[in-house]
DNA sequence: TTTATATTGTTGCAATTGCAACAATATAAT
DNA sequence: ATTATATTGTTGCAATTGCAACAATATAAA
């Protein structure tokens, strides 16, 4: 998988850094992130840590926009934070670099190590797609059952394994899928009495 | 809103066409892009015209993935069209021009319009992904009404006003708000009722 | 270890939704 | 203009879901 610095050395990367005029912030777990970062519009790459893009709406709706980890990017455009109802907490403690995006965009230099970030912006980006493709397609399923059994279907696939470990709480994953969270708890039910899965804590083993 | 070759003049737009071997293809209406373009990883331009992507899934379900015109793009690995039930259709004549991804990616030139069309590329994608954050919002609200709601507050914002005209047909909306039809049509129904909307043909207008 | 806090499990019930079936219009094709 | 096809409107009904409320566990903090 792509990593933003791949191919760029050191030095490159300190050169890089300043022409852009990044900088890094550190973060304690459970800290907003949109506290520190005023920016109007920035991109983030998260050096390593957990963070988690999250959506309350005015009727109090708690919705996981994604979960984002090490090398992962994140920001105003991308995950469209240009709004109030949204906030970025991170999940662990995280260290992550700021750009502008306007400089990262309008910047006219010719050096190698300059094209070559645009390029590898440009291939995790296309890959951050599929993320939001995963989920629009659990999204688009019309019953509980259906969405639950896309996501097992997604990560399964993804690390090629029947087990799957929650990597966040069971409430956490109800408000991923956008659904009730009792209501999820009962489909869960139905599915194990029905011997799909198994579930122990936060391991969830396909039986099909 | 960048285009795909915002500063490149048009010798250099042949020349980068050629370096990355692009070609292009005519559809007619109704076309499906995918038996005429075989490989694995493409990345395609829209010239003009417009296409819907679509995916039919086992039970029926028929569902609008999206739909793009000029200059959007689309491909492969950004609208994760591995799968046998995407279908790509053009719903006018549309012209395309395809590029293969590794040949994007792994091209090793210094000319300065293959680093210009990268940033575009870039540019462009990270505005698409915006496209597909509306769409994960409008998917995460939890009633038919919302979800309407939502959607007709996206379109209204973009451009800037408070009549709507649908791009496609109430079948289509339905699909794209994956919700039943008949289900969406009787809450169309309530919204005008209770003089929250307007509708004439294709055209809805908010009336708060 | 004890206490406080967060997460998970469960259930009844009302509200919402999908489905099916068909009539009414509108659009496209001949 | 006529016919065929596609879209829209409508409704009853069964299935699914969200909500609320509370008990049972688990996790974190003191």
């Amino acid at each position: 998988m792509r990593q933003p610095f791949d191919n760029i050395n050191k030095q490159e990367k300190i050169n890089l850094l300043k022409d852009l005029e990044a900088y890094s912030i550190s973060f304690e777990k459970n800290e907003l992130i949109l506290k520190k970062v005023k920016n109007t519009n920035f991109i983030g790459i998260i050096v390593n840590g957990l963070i988690q893009i999250i959506k309350t709406d005015y009727n109090g709706n708690r919705i996981i926009i994604e979960e984002l980890g090490e090398n992962e990017i994140f920001g105003s455009k991308i995950s469209s934070l240009n709004n109030i109802e949204y906030s970025i907490i991170t999940k662990e403690e995280t260290k992550i670099i700021i750009f502008d995006y306007y400089q990262i965009i309008n910047k006219n230099s010719k050096s190698k190590y300059y094209n070559q970030f645009i390029k590898n912006l440009l291939e995790i980006i296309i890959n951050s797609i599929n993320e939001k493709n995963n989920r629009i397609e659990i999204l688009t399923k019309k019953t509980i059952r259906n969405k639950l059994l896309e996501y097992f279907r997604i990560v399964s696939s993804k690390n090629n394994s029947k087990n799957i470990y929650l990597p966040f709480t069971f409430t956490d994953l109800a408000d991923f899928l956008a659904i009730d969270r009792s209501a999820m708890s009962r489909e869960l039910k139905y599915l194990k009495e029905e011997g799909f899965i198994e579930i122990k804590n936060k391991r969830i083993t396909l039986l099909y």
